[in-house]
DNA sequence: CGGACATGATCGGACTGTCCGCACGTTTCG
DNA sequence: CGAAACGTGCGGACAGTCCGATCATGTCCG
């Protein structure tokens, strides 16, 4: 019995086997005699062997990768939707941008690939990836439930970039809508607005679950000083709708995603950014100048590359038996949408 | 140019340097010449020189802990707090016995250690943790926010279990309430109940940042056939304000932590389960047996590990710069508070 | 001026577990 | 009987870190 916790090679002394014998004999490789193994096994036992972990997963990476400069390839998957707004291409693009950057610290290549409609189809897919020995698939968002469940996800690991997946019911990244929609009109009260509007397509909610209706209908109910304004939530945007709406409540600052809601405010007489505001919920969706969230796709692809690599790292495939999701708050982002006060930090935690 | 990725031995060979001099010199430390630390750090860049983190982490504690056993070890860290209810500590339990779990499966041990109040103050936390060679650190749930930031995080990777923590802003787990609450929502919903009220303390929602009251909201906002109850919230619990609500809003199923109310609900001629129901928020939280939301303490616990022992074998510690939060949908389990129905499925997705 | 001592800069050894290739001895088979 | 196949075990190389050793130079004092 020594002072210091066994080791394979104080272990290896004692049995007098080489080191490698006993390290394959505890891994159970078929390399080495039955007999000897359990010997070994059972001296590791005794002597209350645990093997390091860290030594483990640095020497198997280190001698599977002998020679070749990169260690493992993961696969970004799009899905081709033809009504998919042409806006969402950038947040795709930078969802990318943040996975492949990430990967590639740690060690890892991205690989782009698009199924359904005008690519590939989900069988063709599997047979590609397995062929090429690509065990990791990152999902780009998809505007309706994408469906990968014919993959063969015993071979597989995933991570889906937005809430919520259930064909196959997987990990998922995505922003905290939630969350930073209260941050954001904490901010808003902080520069002087009492009655913030929210402006939204109906599916746009719907697929997060109503949380952008939720939390700005919590952030009325529990600040005294704000006026409720009720949403305004439409199946389709049109300008009659928002200029009735607008007239009738008078918000101070309107929160949405369609930016033409800017010039229909002007059309109603409001004064932006002097008397008037608008927040466009998700500034990597538009072009035009204004203050908003950044939802940081880039973030959410690295956060997801990261989860994807420690899965691989545990070497775990297949659908979990209890999804999560992993949620990143956006970040403010100032814009000459609104009028200018003391507030000072860059985050919205 | 070798076609192989630099290491820290061939660019000792090619400047003419040791590979302990150029890991020194690469890391700032105070050993090296000044002008040879540059000179290095310039020919890194060059090579495109990446150090591999798995076997930083590996040769740091191996190194540190000279002879001493080094293994895997979190630490699960209890803020002791006086006025904390007792049925929590069941749930910090289960939590624990998670994150043991699945930190075994990898090669890891859990010690737990109390601080605040009646034990360890974070100066002596932080000396012990140290000198212990611990570098991954779990903080259990605070019914306030803790405060950690005076722990020396460039040497610890932690993971809060709770919503949000502040001092330092860590990554953390938690259930997802608002999802949870809209599923539960559904279930009752298609087992006939068209009221439902919510019963909870003020404290509770808002450390949720109103997320139960939001979801709550959000569903009868969305769900034209449920008829409009709203929420009772109080700051402390008293039967005389449930009967005043319960009488007037007359709601035929309340969703809540506590318990006591299934009483005052017969008190008021409630028939339970023929006619009325309860269901409980958090089930780890009362003995009592009712229908109601598991939060799966044990798989937050053990995905919890997992996090954290992703970013130990990434050789990460520090505070991250964008903070996530990792949500896993709560369990529906069944109980004599309830009618039964038809719906079938165990999870609540 | 020379020896004792301090300081600065660099190096070597040892440490973890894994995987590939090699070696040695035995069995199989044409 | 010789060659090939197989079963079993061993050694080398690999990553980055930290402690102590080493060696050169500078400083101080008798």
């Amino acid at each position: 019995m020594s002072a210091s916790a066994p080791t394979l090679r104080s272990l290896a002394k004692q049995l007098g086997l080489s080191r490698t014998t006993v390290s394959d004999a505890l891994r159970g490789s078929p390399r080495v005699d039955p007999k000897t193994a359990e010997r070994v096994q059972k001296a590791a036992r005794e002597a209350g062997y645990r093997r390091n972990p860290l030594a483990g997963a640095l020497m198997s990476e280190l001698r599977r990768s002998r020679g070749t400069a990169f260690r493992g390839v993961l696969a970004a998957v799009d899905f081709t939707e033809p009504e998919r707004p042409d806006a969402a291409a950038r947040f795709h693009r930078e969802l990318v941008v943040g996975a492949e950057t990430r990967a590639g610290e740690l060690g890892f290549k991205v690989e782009k690939f698009a199924v359904g409609h005008a690519g590939l189809s989900v069988q063709r897919l599997d047979s590609i990836l397995q062929s090429r020995g690509i065990h990791g698939v990152i999902l780009l968002p998809a505007w309706d439930e994408p469906d990968l469940s014919n993959l063969d996800w015993t071979r597989f690991a995933g991570i889906y970039t937005d809430y919520i997946i259930e064909r196959p019911a997987l990990h998922s990244v995505c922003s905290d809508h939630y969350r930073s929609l209260l941050a954001a009109l904490q901010r808003l009260a902080s520069l002087g607005y009492r009655q913030p509007g929210l402006f939204l397509q109906r599916h746009q909610d719907e697929r997060l679950q109503f949380r952008w209706g939720a939390a700005f209908r919590a952030f009325q109910e529990n600040q005294p000083e704000i006026r409720a304004v009720p949403p305004l939530i439409v199946d389709a945007y049109t300008k009659e709708a928002f200029v009735r709406w607008f007239k009738k409540h008078q918000p101070d600052v309107v929160l949405g995603h369609h930016t033409a809601a800017i010039d229909w405010m002007a059309d109603c007489g409001a004064e932006i950014p002097e008397r008037h505001g608008f927040v466009c919920l998700n500034k990597n969706m538009t072009t035009r100048p204004c203050a908003g969230l950044d939802l940081q796709p880039r973030t959410l692809g690295a956060r997801g590359a990261e989860l994807l690599i420690a899965q691989l790292q545990r070497n775990e495939t297949g659908i979990p038996e209890w999804p999560s999701t992993t949620t990143i708050p956006a970040r403010w982002s100032d814009g000459p949408t609104l009028r200018t006060g003391n507030a000072g930090h860059a985050r919205t935690p």
